[in-house]
DNA sequence: CGGTCCGTTGAGAGTGATCAACGTTAGTGG
DNA sequence: CCACTAACGTTGATCACTCTCAACGGACCG
């Protein structure tokens, strides 16, 4: 499927009938506004939002006030599914850009597990990439230096938002302040600000009014923590979940 | 199930053709002395293991050799899952204390897929459930103190400690190194036992030979950062993945 | 009894936080 | 089109939490 379906088949292929089903899903989109929140924090949890267009973002507060941002999300997510076992959502959603969410209700969820196997595994092992990003995250954060984080999470955004087709050129666009930088890679804005400038004036990135550049891939792994791990190919999965 | 099985049906509860395959897993274990692998980073991905008995950890290496610890397991957690999508382990599995590990393989999940269900939707929820665990972690490490970190830790360390039945008049076993503690929470071993020591000094824990007190446990949440998010009870999830 | 690992303690250094000010951009209403 | 305002980005000075380096003691083990 093409963006921002692509994440349901990453792994495996999907039959006629779940391809369906998940266009089904963006028949009836819900616009956000830039800014807007999605679902807050200690909501009822009544299903998880599928992102088809716009940036989004999920954030926990801390009791003394500091926003964590868990995750940036792009189209192609699926926002709030660690909520579902939860009796109200553990984490704020938000619209960074004006974006468009499809709802799934629970009740969706339930008849997707009883009627389609291969679907069931996608989300499953969709998941555990989840699972494998947050790791990441969390590597970069213990124990690397501001420099290190940034270049990590420009590498993974990178190749993030090119799977979803928005980047063009070598460049793609950039909603984000620096404020929310921080608040994602556990900095302070101004520290934040200092750490892009340096990357910049190193030449290994290109920042111009919205916009982001990344010149130098290579510069930018080298002060990298660590390498992103290596997605399974297709092979490994093809037989899981046989029959719809 | 009692512990260690209790996880598979925090959230569901089993036909019974589900709970024997469960028990049958536990038929052949693996015995892994202390320290020893039990799946390096790297290595094929065979499938994954169910911790049956000892503690275990995940962790990564960077590339300038740090180790980030992920997560320390205890009796009844599933190791390895999210190396599923990779096509090379991402993550390396060792035992902290004796462990004693099931290995399933990659067959018999495939299996569990097709033939069971509900078993299925029991691992896909524990798959987000170890997602909120992780933003958790992931918030400490971001935006918190030393001291705060360790008591987030340590409380959310009783309470999985608990839930496997190893906490005894309050106190529970405790093997972990301040090396190890430094691993896990993004600080050095010599700042870990100065934190140790302060949380002693002040009375919230009583540390001896390899034996951990929770002595109170208001002081420690006011400390910690965060409150846990509270798990959705049965009910919510009854009805999903009906029939086996 | 020697060696190694682990915990403990001290002194000094540094990364990133805090506080504060100013420039710049974008959005709003007249 | 311009004035006004608020949000965001930039820069400097200072502070402090945690790291680094180093040394020593105790426990366990061969």
């Amino acid at each position: 499927m093409q963006p921002p379906f692509h994440r349901f088949e990453e792994f495996i292929s999907l039959p006629p009938a779940d391809i369906n089903l998940v266009r089904g899903w963006a028949a009836n989109p819900r616009r956000i506004a830039r800014h807007q929140p999605i679902r807050r924090e200690g909501d009822p949890v009544n299903g998880v939002f599928f992102l088809l267009a716009g940036w989004a973002a999920s954030s926990v507060i801390l009791r003394d006030g500091q926003r964590q941002v868990i995750k940036v999300h792009v189209p192609g997510d699926m926002l709030g599914f660690p909520s579902l076992v939860l009796s109200s959502a553990g984490e704020t959603l938000e619209a960074i850009t004006d974006a468009s969410v499809c709802p799934i209700s629970n009740a969706a969820i339930g008849r997707v597990i009883e009627q389609h196997p291969r679907l069931t595994v996608a989300l499953l092992l969709n998941a555990q990439k989840e699972r494998v990003a947050l790791t990441q995250a969390l590597t970069w954060i213990g124990s690397a230096s501001a420099l290190a984080r940034m270049a990590a999470f420009l590498l993974d955004l990178y190749d993030r938002l090119e799977a979803a087709g928005l980047v063009t050129d070598g460049a793609f666009d950039f909603p984000l302040t620096q404020q929310f930088i921080g608040d994602l890679l556990g900095l302070t804005a101004v520290h934040v600000n200092r750490t892009l400038k340096r990357l910049d004036a190193t030449g290994y990135i290109d920042r111009k009014k919205g916009r982001m550049q990344i010149l130098d891939f290579e510069g930018l792994r080298s002060v990298s923590p660590n390498l992103p791990p290596k997605p399974a190919g297709h092979a490994a999965w093809a037989r899981i979940g046989g029959k719809s």
